[in-house]
DNA sequence: AACTTCCAGATCGTACATTATTTGTCAAGA
DNA sequence: TCTTGACAAATAATGTACGATCTGGAAGTT
C-alpha cells in the first residue's frame, strides 16, 4: 500500500542495499514503518529491494522463525504488530529473568568486575544522556558486562534479543529528564548492592530498573500515537 | 555424511514426504539424527527430501530464526547442539516463568477451571502413563488449562516452544517410575495450592514440578549417551 | 617447506514454471 | 434493482532450473 514509508533518518539508502534484507524488513517492522498486520508481497518487497524474489523469501522465513512476521501457507506473510502489549509482554519477561542472571552474577564477580562496571558508569554519568546512541553503548555494555559470563547461554540470547528490539523502539524517541535521574540512580543502586555482595538487593534493584526502562517506552509509544 | 540416520519409530515416511520440510529438519536436529554442529548441505538435504533447493533454503532460514542451526555467510548451515545444557539453560527459563503464570492464575481462576483441572488430573492418574502419547497430551492440557487466559502471550509463546523441544527431546525416553510418582503429587500438590487460593504455593510447586521435570530429562540423555 | 594457481563443490542470486488464491464479471433469481 | 452464485482472469505464493560467486583444498612451482 504505502509507497515508501521509511523514516526521515535514512543514512545511507540511495534505493537500494541498505543492511542486509532481513535487517531492513525488520527493522521496518520494528519501528512501525511497515504497519501492524500489513501484508508482505514477495515481489512488491523484491522491486523495492532491488534483488530477486529468493532472498526476500528467506529473509521473510528467518523473521518468521524470530516471530516477527505470521505467515499461512499459499498465502503469504503479514507482519506481526508490535504494539504497547508487545512491549509489556517482553518487559514482563525481562523482569524474571534479568534479576536470576544478575543474583549469580553477584556470587562470582570480582574486584576487576566492578572497577569496569565503576568506569563504565562513570561514562555515563560523565555523558548525562548528550548522545543517545554512545548513552545506548555504554548501557548495553555496562549490562553485558554482567550477563555475558553467564552459563546460561540461552537466557542471554533471548536479553540480547529482546533488548535489541526495545532499543530498537526505544530510538528516536527522547528519555525524559525524570526517567533520566530514574536510570543513574537505579545504576548506583546496583553497583552499592554488588559491592556489598547483597544479591538479592541487587535483583531486586535490576527489576525495578527493567520495570521503570518498560514502563517509560510503553508511556513514549502512547505519546507518539497520539501525536500522530 | 551419515545416510539416512533415521530412527526405528518411522511411522509414514516412505522416502520422500513426511511432515514439511521444515518439521522433519526440526525433528532431526532436536532427537539427534542430525549431529552437532553438522553441516547442512542444500543440495544434499533437498534430494534426500526429494525437493528443489528452494524449500530447503526456506526451511533453514525459518530455522536459523528459532536457533535451531546456525548460518554463516556463503559458508552454510550447521546444526546447533541440543545437549543436556541446551535443555538445563531453557529449564531454568521456565523455572522463572512458569511461576509467574500460575501466580498470575490463581488470582483469575473459576469454580469451573479447577473442575476442568481435576478431571484431566483424574484422567492422568487413571492413565498412569501406560500411553506415553495420550499422557503427554493431557498434561499439555493441564497446564495449556492454566497459561491460556494468561494476558502475556508473548511468555505463553515462549513456554509453548520450550515444552515443545522438551517433550520431542524426551520422546521415546521412558519416565522412571518415581519421577511418575513424583509428576502425580506435584500435579495434586498445585491443584491444593489452587484450590486454597495460595499463589505463592502454587508458584513454588509449579517450580518444583518444572526442575523436576528438567532434572529427569537431563539424566535421561545422559543414560542414553552412555547407552549408545 | 611456503606460496601461488586452479578446480571441485557449495552457497547465493536470477529467471521461469506451476499452483493456489483472490478479484472481477456476468448472468440468473428474488 | 439488488443480491448471489459460478466462472474466468489476474495476482501472488510455491517449486524448479540454472548461472554467478565464493570457499577450501589439492596440485604445482620456486
Amino acid at each position: 500500500m504505502t509507497p515508501l514509508p521509511r523514516s526521515a533518518t535514512d543514512e545511507d539508502t540511495t534505493d537500494e542495499a541498505g543492511g542486509s534484507i532481513y535487517e531492513r524488513l525488520r527493522d521496518d517492522i520494528i519501528h512501525g514503518r511497515l504497519r501492524a498486520n500489513e501484508r508482505l508481497k514477495v515481489s512488491e518487497l523484491a522491486s523495492r529491494m532491488g534483488t530477486s524474489t529468493n532472498p526476500v523469501r528467506e529473509a521473510l522465513q528467518q523473521l518468521r522463525g524470530e516471530g516477527f512476521v505470521i505467515m499461512e501457507p499459499n498465502r503469504g506473510a503479514r507482519v506481526r504488530p508490535i504494539d504497547e502489549e508487545f512491549v509489556r509482554d517482553i518487559c514482563e519477561i525481562e523482569v524474571l529473568i534479568e534479576p536470576a542472571l544478575t543474583r549469580w552474577f553477584v556470587g562470582i564477580v570480582t574486584k576487576a568486575d566492578v572497577e569496569d562496571l565503576e568506569r563504565i558508569q562513570a561514562d555515563i554519568e560523565r555523558l548525562n544522556f548528550t548522545d543517545e546512541l554512545a548513552h545506548s553503548q555504554l548501557d548495553m555494555s555496562f549490562h553485558r558486562l554482567m550477563y555475558d559470563k553467564h552459563y546460561n547461554r540461552h537466557a542471554v540470547d533471548l536479553w540480547v534479543r529482546h533488548r535489541e528490539i526495545l532499543w530498537a523502539i526505544s530510538r528516536g524517541f527522547p528519555t525524559s529528564l525524570g526517567r533520566q535521574a530514574n536510570v543513574l540512580s537505579e545504576h548506583r543502586e546496583l553497583l552499592d548492592c554488588i559491592k556489598k555482595q547483597d544479591a538479592e538487593g541487587a535483583a531486586q534493584a535490576i527489576g525495578k530498573h527493567v520495570e521503570g526502562s518498560g514502563r517509560h517506552i510503553i508511556e513514549r509509544m502512547r505519546l507518539s500515537r497520539r501525536g500522530h
